[in-house]
RNA sequence: GCGCCCGUAGCUCAACUGGAUAGAGCAACUCCCUUCUAAGGAGUAGGUUACAGGUUCGAGUCCUGUCGGGCGUGCCA
């Protein structure tokens, strides 16, 4: 028999099967709600089934209702009351019996605990930070970059195999002005008096690769017009700059796709070719057109420019056919509000090419402010006025960087308060967390000394309502998992840790451990010690740290 | 001009994708440390969800329009 290890999952299968009682079409039937509602005396799930069949059959959702309570069949082990209130909604209120086994299942199942296999065998490849080497990562890079990762952890904790991948571009306007740049202060730095190119980068860094190439080379290239090997100096050194930054925030890519690629192995070409030949590309004025018109755009897009050179949407294009071609069930790509325009004539340039365009999905996440002393900040990487990454986190560490990159929807606007950031206490969300952590570790240590255990814990004794709202909130964890995997928004995790922590808070306040009966102490060790692997296993998927002692 | 996103408490943001009485954290005010970590807790106050219509049993959420802010609108990436 199957187990529910998630009860939305069971309520809907239970519904379901009352459901066929009703003369309907099995495509008319909606899609099963359940709610968690938000006034405790409607019990802790809710289903508006009734209410949007009403419609459909022609007949008073409390009725539909009625007849639904009627038929259902359920678990009294798990399910404890089913009522209907309001205008028709069935309220479910779960049995004690079903928290306690619940909660033996968390201890059981430890640090798996909140996975699941909602998406077995799906292969899913994850695109993010892909910055060019021209600089190192700001707090725009940042964001994108716990996005990615944390949302490639929630698709991973919900069974399905993922792959982390980088694109990046080191040929191409930009990089040659980097590389001009560079040659511009190495000739400074040895004396000479030379102008930044236009648009040249003014970062300090640029400076820094230079001195480099001063101590690898001296002189020797002072004369040589090629930029080739300042260009290259430059993006090894930036390359291995940015590793380092991820790697401080424990980022990890499995693949960099370098865009050459896809200029070497011909697929570029291939794409211009197919487009011509479903008529959907041409020349004019010495460019190659891509008709974005017939896709619901004002003007058509320029693939390749008269100079003969791609503009980057081809190779973008080209890139995710590649994707594609591997194999993969959906492709994430993460980027800026920036990039918005860009990523419809990706998906038009996939669906005239004959792939299923469907298959790619955006996260596109908003800019972000720094604020600092109360004011924002605003910034550019050509003019080097940008707090970076490496900056934020020797302010105020990676756990913080990464927390306040996940505690907002990606689709708003993200305030980022230094001051707030660093505040190590009530102003800091993430301090909340890991104390309320570190705190039931503090307890279950002097648990461990005053106490042996030899018997299974009685979790019957947990009855005080600060207990039971706290089991009821640690077996939500999973479907918080699912929720936020499907909707690549990994702030409701953090919400739902938030409600976590709270209601532990709570439960700490009201039920002492320490110094209680004995088999009452070791029944809310075992609730405590699941609280702390709840946290531990959501905070790890946000790749934050679980302190054992603060 | 056109396209996309946003507008919720004084501030920063939630609201399970259309559900029942819109919630937190800061800030303000009143309390609570001989008690397992006070980096905490209890409470008070704070709202016409920018505005105007519409869709329906039901709208912060969907559609239309207006106003305000951000981004884009390159043969830049």
């Amino acid at each position: 028999m199957q187990r529910y290890y998630i009860m939305k999952d069971y309520l809907r299968k239970v519904i379901s099967t009352s459901l066929a009682q009703f003369d309907i079409n099995e495509e008319d039937i909606p899609e099963i709600q359940i709610e968690k509602p938000n006034q405790p005396e409607h019990g802790d799930a809710a289903s508006n089934i009734a209410l949007n069949l009403a419609s459909i059959l022609k007949n008073s959702p409390r009725k539909i209702a009625d007849q639904i309570v009627e038929s259902l069949e359920y678990e009294a082990n798990k399910i404890d009351t089913v009522e209907i209130a309001g205008p028709g909604f069935i309220n479910f209120r779960y049995a004690e019996n079903y928290l306690f086994d619940e909660l033996n299942n968390i201890l059981e199942e430890g640090e798996r605990f909140g996975k699941s296999s909602a998406l077995d065998g799906q292969r899913i490849l994850v695109e993010y930070v892909s910055a060019n080497p021209t600089g190192p990562l700001t707090v725009g890079h940042g964001r994108n970059a716990v996005l990615g990762d944390t949302i490639a952890n929630l698709l991973e904790w919900t069974g399905a195999e993922v792959d982390r991948e980088y694109y990046f571009n080191n040929a191409g306007r930009q990089m040659r002005v980097l590389g001009q740049s560079v040659k511009a202060r190495y000739l400074q730095e040895l004396g000479q008096e030379v102008d930044l190119p236009d648009d040249g980068y003014e970062g300090e860094y640029i400076r820094d690769i230079a001195k480099a190439l001063i101590d690898e080379h001296g002189e020797e290239l002072i004369d040589s017009d090629n930029i080739t090997p300042f260009k290259e100096k430059a993006e090894q050194v930036i390359f291995e700059d940015i590793q380092e930054t991820l790697q401080r925030m424990d980022i990890e890519m499995d693949a960099f796709f370098n865009e050459q690629e896809v200029y070497d192995d011909g697929s570029i070409d291939k794409v211009v070719e197919t487009l011509r030949e479903k008529d959907l590309a041409y020349d004019e004025d010495g460019a190659t057109w891509f008709k974005t018109t017939e896709f619901g755009k004002d003007k058509d897009t320029v693939l390749i420019k008269s100079s003969g050179e791609p503009t980057y949407r081809l190779p973008d294009i080209a890139y995710h056919v590649n994707k594609l071609e591997r194999g993969y069930d959906q492709c994430i790509d993460v980027f800026g509000a920036d990039h918005i325009d860009t990523y419809p004539d990706v998906l038009s340039g996939l669906d005239a090419m004959g792939y299923d365009k469907s298959k790619v999905d955006v996260v596109v996440y908003q800019f972000v402010t720094i604020v600092k002393e109360g004011k924002p900040f605003k910034m550019s990487t050509r003019k080097a006025n940008f707090v970076t990454l490496d900056d934020l986190m020797d302010e105020v560490g990676s756990d913080v960087t990464r927390f306040f990159f996940e505690m907002r929807d990606p689709n708003t606007h993200l305030e980022f308060d230094i001051a707030e950031a660093k505040e190590a206490g009530d102003k800091n969300p993430v301090f909340y967390l890991q104390y309320a952590h570190a705190r039931i570790h503090s307890i279950l240590r002097k648990v461990e000394q005053e106490y042996s255990f030899d018997a299974k814990a009685k979790l019957s004794l947990l009855t005080h309502e600060s207990e039971t709202e706290l089991m009821k909130s640690l077996i939500r964890f999973p479907e918080m998992i699912q929720s936020a995997a499907r909707s690549h928004e990994p702030h409701r995790l953090i919400n739902y840790l938030d409600d976590l922590a709270s209601a532990f808070t709570s439960f700490y306040h009201d039920c002492r451990i320490l110094g209680e009966e004995k088999e009452l102490v070791q029944a809310r060790s075992a609730l405590a010690k699941a609280t702390a692997q709840v946290l531990a296993n959501g905070l790890g998927i946000l790749g934050i740290s679980a302190p054992e002692e603060m």
